[in-house]
DNA sequence: TTATATTTGCCAATATTTGACAAGTCAATA
DNA sequence: TATTGACTTGTCAAATATTGGCAAATATAA
């Protein structure tokens, strides 16, 4: 449970009318996991965010990002430390993209 | 590899002059464990950061912080919307502990 | 060469996540 | 209250990922 993402596309799907039994095939899944994913009980694959995004008319770097904040959120959450790291972390990610 | 966590840590080993053999069997590990550890090749289990602490004669805070923000580097390396999630999630911890 | 420290490669053991299915709840409505 | 449709939950084996342990390799110094 709380997932951004979940949240995010169970949103989206209705508002495009859709139901877990139609969405969840396109997705080569059966409902039960879907609505997992929507819960945030199981996690999409990855690769999967540009179709679901397609699927439901979304952008897909909004779904990327809000479930890569998910996986960030999964390792931090309940971490006294966790603002403190991911400072450290975005220093990180900052210089890296910064030698390319 | 690319460990600030594994970098840091062998910083300190050396500082304190020792070997890998003295300290890997505190942590009941091997030398090559421990060797892989520092070369961010394997991760060492979240409880026994304080256990290292001690031996190493270093901050649990520090090290801990180090740990984390490589699992946060770990999810977000390579992507392009790094910097857009890690935005999203620190507003998600800092929501949640607002709640509490 | 020998000795010591560290590293690397491999693979079985262990742990975690997923996929699939059945059974369950809930709400609407006949 | 029986039925239907949408969604949820629980279970568990299968698939994946990670780790532990060992042996061999490398490196450096004497």
């Amino acid at each position: 449970m709380n997932s951004q993402f979940g949240e995010r596309i169970r949103t989206l799907r209705e508002k495009q009318n859709l139901y877990l039994r139609q969405v969840a095939p396109l997705l080569e899944m059966d409902t039960a996991q879907l609505s997992k994913i929507e819960k945030g009980l199981r996690q999409l694959k990855r690769e999967q965010i540009p179709i679901l995004a397609e699927i439901l008319k979304a952008s897909s770097d909004e779904l990327m990002t809000l479930w890569l904040a998910d996986q960030i959120y999964a390792v931090v959450k309940d971490e006294k430390l966790a603002n403190e790291a991911m400072q450290v972390a975005e220093k990180n990610i900052n210089q890296t993209k910064r030698k390319k």
